[in-house]
This record gives C-alpha cells, sequence and structure tokens, in this order.
RNA sequence: GUCCCCUUCGUCUAGAGGCCUAGGACAUCACCCUUUCACGGUGAGUACGCGGGUUCGAAUCCCGCAGGGGACGCCA
C-alpha cells in the first residue's frame, strides 16, 4: 500500500485569487479527490510588506464559491515562525547552512557585473567558506550550502525530467537580515512537515524545484513528486492581467457566472480526457490525470467560457437562477413584487442568456415598461398594422382565460381577418409591450405579463381611437 | 545575457510509428427550423513552426534551427 496522497494548494495573499491560481488550485483538488487523499490549503504570508487580510479573506471566498474545499488548514506561515527558526538553527549548527554579511549595494553591483560579462547572476559565495571577521554592524543573512557539484534531476509529472546543474545554482538566501525566513525555504519545510506527497503548482516554480530538491536533501526529507501546471495567458496571448478584463475567480461570480462553468472551463483548459468538452466535477475527479494535462501555457478564451456559462443556465434549476437574478435586479432599483414570479420569468428567458446579468436585464420587461428605442415605434407600428393593434386590443379586452392558448388563438384570429402574416403584427406587439423587438415567443410574454400590465401598456402606446 | 521549459486549425485540444486524405469543441460562414432574438439541427473553410535524419512508413522517435514563455530578489 502505497502513502496516501496529500496535495496542497498553497497561495500567497497579496492579491484576488486569479484564475491562474484557481486552476492550479482545482487541479491539486480533484488530484487528492480521486485517490481519496488529502487537499491542505496552505497561506504563504512570509511576505509581511505585500501579504494583506482582504486578499486571505478574497482567497478563501473564491474557493468557496468554486467549491474548493480543503481537508485541513488553512495553514499561515506567519504562524510557524518557531519551527522555522528551529530548522534554521539546525542546518546552522550542521554547517549546512551560513552567515553572510554581503550588504545588497554589494550584491547589487555584483549582479550587474556578471549580466555585463554575460553570466547568469548569482550569489559567488563569497562568506560560504569565509574566515575573515564580520563586519560591525551588519546584521547577516542566512545561506543555504548548496552542492557545488552534480546536479538535481526530477521527474516532473507533466513536462518529463527535468535536469540542472548545481553549477546553475547559487546559495540562496533561507533567513532575511532580520531573522526571518524567505519562501523557498518555508515551502520546503511545510511540504515536508505536512507530509504532502504531490506538489501540483505553477509553471513558474520550475526553477525553484532543484533547490527545493537540495534543501530537502539537506533536511533528510523524503522527496514528493513534482507537477508543474503551465501558466494561462490572456486572449492575445500576453501575460495575464487586469488589462484583459475579469481575471479573478470574484470577479467572474459578479459579472454573473455560475462557478460550474468555469470550473468545467479551467479544467478543460490545459487538461483533456478524449473529446470531453461538457462535464461534472464528479466526472472531471473521476478522470483527472496528470499524464493529459498540456504542457505549454494556454490562452485565455472568454468566448468559449460564455459559451459553457450559457449551458449551465440552460440547465440550471429555474429557482436557483431566480434566487441569483432577484440581487442583480434589486440593484436596478426594481421591485420584484410588482410583477409576476421570477422563476418562470426565468424559465421563459434562459435559453438566451449567457450571464445571469443579461438574464436580469432580460427580465426586466415584466417589471418596468421601457421607452422603446427612438424610431422603433414608428418602423413597426405602422398606419397599416395600427388597426389590426387595435383589434387585437378588444379582443384581449374581452378574453377571460388569459393564458398562452387563449392569446396566441387572439393573435391568429386577428391575423385571419387582416391577413398579415406572424412577423407583421409580432413585431410590433414586442415593441409596444417590451419596447424591444427581442423578446420570447409573444404570447408566452403577454401570459406571463398579465392581463393589467399589457392592456396598460397597450392603451398608452396605442393611444385614444 | 545565462539556465530551464514549450511548439497540431484563430483559440482550447485529440493524437504514445501505420486506425490521420489529422478527430472534437469554441469562434467564423452557409443552410434548415422559426413569431423576432436565441436554442437546436446540418454542413463548410481553417492546423502537425522549419530543416535534416531513423524507418517500408513520422504529427508521433533523434538532432539542429527558428519562434514563444519562464526563471535568474533579503517577492512568492
Amino acid at each position: 500500500m502505497t502513502a496516501p496522497v496529500r496535495t496542497r494548494f498553497a497561495p500567497s495573499p497579496t492579491g484576488f485569487l486569479h484564475v491562474g491560481g484557481a486552476r492550479t488550485a482545482l487541479y491539486s483538488w480533484a488530484f487528492a479527490r480521486q485517490a481519496k487523499g488529502v487537499f491542505i490549503l496552505r497561506v504563504e504570508d512570509t511576505d509581511l510588506e505585500r501579504s494583506t487580510e482582504a486578499s486571505v479573506q478574497a482567497i478563501l471566498d473564491g474557493m468557496a464559491w468554486l467549491g474548493l474545499a480543503w481537508d485541513e488548514g488553512p495553514f499561515f506561515q506567519t504562524h510557524r515562525m518557531a519551527r522555522y527558526r528551529e530548522v534554521i538553527d539546525k542546518l546552522l549548527a550542521e554547517g549546512k547552512a551560513y552567515h553572510c554579511y554581503a550588504s545588497k549595494d554589494e550584491l547589487d553591483e555584483l549582479r550587474r557585473q556578471q549580466m555585463e560579462r554575460g553570466e547568469k547572476p548569482r550569489y559567488d559565495g563569497r562568506w560560504r567558506d569565509s574566515k575573515a571577521s564580520p563586519p560591525a554592524g551588519v546584521k547577516p543573512v542566512v545561506r543555504f550550502r548548496n552542492p557545488l557539484e552534480g546536479g538535481v534531476t526530477f521527474d516532473d509529472l507533466i513536462k518529463g525530467p527535468i535536469t540542472v546543474s548545481n553549477g546553475e545554482l547559487d546559495d540562496f538566501i533561507i533567513a532575511r537580515s532580520d531573522g526571518s525566513p524567505t519562501y523557498n525555504f518555508c515551502v520546503v519545510v511545510d511540504d515536508w512537515d505536512m507530509g504532502i506527497t504531490h506538489i501540483i503548482r505553477g509553471d513558474d516554480h520550475v526553477n525553484n524545484t532543484p533547490r527545493q530538491v537540495n534543501m530537502l536533501a539537506a533536511l533528510g526529507a523524503p522527496l514528493p513528486a513534482y507537477a508543474h501546471v503551465p501558466m494561462i495567458l490572456g486572449p492575445d496571448g500576453e501575460r495575464l492581467s487586469k488589462r484583459h478584463g475579469a481575471v479573478s475567480v470574484t470577479q467572474y461570480r459578479e459579472e454573473g457566472y455560475l462557478p460550474e462553468a468555469l470550473l468545467n472551463y479551467l479544467a478543460r483548459l490545459g487538461w483533456s480526457h478524449g473529446n470531453e468538452e461538457v462535464f461534472s466535477m464528479g466526472q472531471f475527479t473521476e478522470w483527472f490525470d496528470l499524464e493529459h494535462a498540456s504542457r505549454s501555457a494556454a490562452q485565455f478564451d472568454p468566448e468559449k467560457l460564455l459559451w459553457l456559462n450559457q449551458h449551465y443556465i440552460k440547465l440550471a434549476d429555474d429557482t436557483r437562477l431566480a434566487a441569483l437574478v432577484a440581487p442583480v435586479l434589486a440593484g436596478k432599483g426594481i421591485d420584484v413584487a410588482t410583477g409576476p414570479a421570477l422563476a418562470p420569468v426565468v424559465a421563459l428567458l434562459k435559453d438566451r442568456a449567457t450571464t445571469i446579468i443579461h438574464l436580469a436585464e432580460a427580465a426586466m420587461l415584466f417589471y418596468t415598461e421601457a421607452e422603446p428605442e427612438a424610431g422603433l415605434l414608428e418602423q413597426h407600428l405602422t398606419a397599416q398594422v395600427k388597426p389590426a393593434m387595435r383589434m387585437l386590443e378588444q379582443k384581449l379586452r374581452a378574453l377571460t382565460a388569459w393564458d398562452k392558448d387563449a392569446l396566441s388563438g387572439e393573435i391568429k384570429a386577428v391575423l385571419a381577418v387582416t391577413k398579415l402574416k406572424m412577423p407583421q403584427l409580432a413585431m410590433p406587439l414586442r415593441v409596444v409591450v417590451a419596447g424591444r423587438t427581442q423578446t420570447p415567443s409573444i404570447d408566452a410574454v403577454l401570459a406571463l405579463l398579465g392581463r393589467e400590465t399589457v392592456l396598460g401598456r397597450l392603451a398608452r402606446r396605442l393611444g385614444p381611437e
């Protein structure tokens, strides 16, 4: 029996949960779920300058909205300082780490010179074995004594074997001059302490992995498996940024996306199961495998996300959609109580909505009388159809059973008498009653709007005889 | 600059030497359905970065090249 799978998602709270992070979390989560393992949430907040409480909350909110539940945590690195200190002291005592007194200016100058010479900038190890006495008044950093010879090879579960020569690695800082531990060190200790078996993370960490592998070895810790997920690019192929519109998960919620749509989209972006395009998270956790994760970066396609969102809206329960639409309408100052129940309204409209916002906008016609756009009335309510409209108005006034079939019957009766074609009557009807030309089947709209509203709007737009 | 990684339709991808005159999905266009708009249906166009090998046979294996990305911090 192999060790139980333990994965983690380890964001740093310096902003919102963006789609790239969400996808990494999703893959990590699915991997653990499938293996009946444990998914851990860890907040990497060692950068006190940039970490904020609001970001922590935003990340938690994003995870919750997506339904990515963690089994352990959230753990905070800032709560584990004593442990890091302990490990640093041990490394120091064993000679696996050492104090370095080089100043920032000194290091900047070193980097500059190396770049000039066309070399890869790296610490030159000037304090590694130095017998010189420490300069007075300088607080040293602690550096890890990286092996000089050989190299590191790890078998990335997505990218395959990756080899880096130790000559490319320098003695990286594990504790700042104020004593606080740095990222590359904390990650290693945490992953070790938390028993992480599979590290699934962003591809920008590939270069950190050899350092971490060396550190793990120095600590005598077991080596986890690594899987580096490629990054997500904007629709233009550039690195994803605010400029591309929505990048944060919560923003998608605000823009009227359903979590299952975003999840499905993100799952399929950079991973495949044959030709499957639409699937539930249940299916995803069943099918997910790292072998079919893409090795190259993927461009985010808002159009395809929209398509999936529309698909899931069509499938969604009417009551659920109504609950999502209601606050949007309320935000527009609309009191839903003044019109028909929201659920049947949403049921009628959901086939043609790509987002909850659009759905709400479409629903507005049932609760407020919109002024038709300039020219629309003139264009559709011509002298030729006006008598037909009046005839219909009379028939509707006399109508006793106000339902779709009865309304349809009256409309057809008018058509029979006036010899008009359906669109010739339906379009002006739409404009008069809904203020627009695009609505669902007009008889269904009239039925839902109700007698009072329809008759009222007809009377106002048609005017006196 | 140095190191690491990547490269199939516009986009996401299927593809593990013959099943590939390269499949699916989004987008685009056309047609059908139709009470407008959608939904739905049918169909079309569009891709293996380039050059060398290996092999009877290569999108698939190897080597170069080109292009793209990432990393190089007392950030994570």
